[in-house]
DNA sequence: AAGTGGTCTAGACCACTTG
DNA sequence: AAGTGGTCTAGACCACTTT
């Protein structure tokens, strides 16, 4: 028969309280989350078993699993029955695809070839300050890639990154990294990508894009505004995606299972 | 103490034993999701309390619960604490806008106003058949609508439905109807759309729609095709969008909340 | 065999809505 | 005050992975 103790036991837990009209699994998560945001609890890591977090936020493992199923949803945390509870970390092409919606009209999803481009340091501009959350003057790293799909070039994009928040990486950097970017910047720089807005607009393709695509002045082309956002809905990346979609698509899916 | 019954009792349940592999709550989610798709639970309507569900589904209200949670997720159910557990009526504002994804470039989401430009019935196109899942001679009824935001047109409709998915559907029902389209699709026909997938991409306009949105020949333009999915994954509706992106975005949110 | 997550139980108490 | 959903507990047993 369940004993109902009081649930503010005043104990030496190191869970704070419920603030007012908080719930307590709710603060399970909030802390789950600032050990994975602050690398305490490094991608890949894995996570103490269920019963010793129980103990440790002194809460009911019932409680606890509730934390653990919305990090899970939210693919911060990878569950894996029989050996235990992980970080996510980014890797895995289900992941990739989360932030690549461009396919092929006819035929399978596939990963671009991505070719570097152009890598610059420069002034942000306005819009690039707006979007990024930085003051005017802030230094920025421009980087240009041109992808492909099935051998042909159909994807300028353009990576605009705060400076100060990506310190010292290079061009070599980038272009040697072993995995995807969002890898990248969460692997040498501690900065997950947990989410993205994106606007797209139709467009005539400008001069720059049509050089690199290998297309005809005035082409109508997707343009693709995305800022991504790390933890605390703190943008860490703008990409001005421009996108040839005379093969391809712009996929959205808004299927809810059942 | 729990007494740990055995799962499989076989009791008189209005409840399917779960079949291989199957779990309990997913048999009870299905369970409810016939009750619903069938008609038998209207929009709208109140499900009986959770105790009155757990006893007739012979499980107890923790599993309950959980295939209630996962149909709140889907927008398939709402619950109101203190008042009781509800079919969705694809009705409010929200809700809507999880399938309208144009947004004003600057400023705050809006409803479009929706004119009615043409009603007709036609056999289907091969691709309309296809979208649709119809055989080739099928008849369909094609709706073409211009949609406006702020006065401006800015959106080019055609809906293709199966005739015989929407008996007796009429110009003037369709004109008249109190709320959005899709809940008209949910009042007149029982059709409930839980789902959708969208694919866009960027072309010149076509003379006809360049007509109907005031557009200079050979504008680009959005072409979303929009393929609406009711209950089992089942098509209902295929819908054709061209959008002028002047002074709109299509918008993709793809934050995961934390 | 030991350890992990996955499912399920049978309650308790709380917050909220309605009569 | 009665009834509803919302949160939480303290277990049990199962399926799966690893040693």
């Amino acid at each position: 028969m369940p004993s109902a103790l009081p649930s503010s036991a005043s104990s030496a837990s190191s869970l704070a309280r419920p603030a007012r009209g908080a719930v307590l699994y709710r603060e399970v998560k909030k802390q789950l989350i600032a050990d994975i945001g602050s690398g305490r609890t490094p991608p890949g890591a894995a996570l103490p078993n269920e019963k010793e977090l129980a103990e440790r936020f002194q809460v009911s493992i019932g409680t606890l699993r509730r934390a653990v199923e919305e990090l899970v949803a939210d693919h911060i945390l990878v569950r894996q029955q029989g050996r235990g509870t992980f970080v996510g970390k980014l890797d895995e092409a289900r992941f990739m695809f989360q932030f690549f919606k461009i396919e092929p009209r006819e035929g399978a999803r596939e990963f671009p070839v991505l070719k570097l481009h152009a890598f610059a340091r420069a002034r942000a501009t306005p819009q690039e300050a707006a979007a990024l959350a930085l003051h005017g003057a802030a230094s920025v790293l421009r980087i240009d890639n041109v992808l492909s799909l099935r051998g042909r070039p159909v994807i300028h994009d353009r990576i605009t990154l705060a400076a100060t928040q990506f310190p010292g990486l290079t061009r070599a950097q980038f272009e040697r990294r072993p995995g995807t970017i969002y890898e990248l910047y969460q692997a040498a720089f501690g900065i997950t990508v947990v989410g993205a807005d994106e606007r797209v607009r139709a467009e005539r393709v400008t001069p720059a894009s049509a050089a690199l695509l290998g297309l005809a002045a005035g082409t109508p082309v997707l343009r693709i505004e995305r800022v991504a956002f790390t933890f605390d809905q703190k943008p860490a990346e703008l990409r001005i995606s421009v996108v040839d979609t005379d093969d391809v698509d712009y996929v959205s899916r808004m299927r809810q299972q059942v």
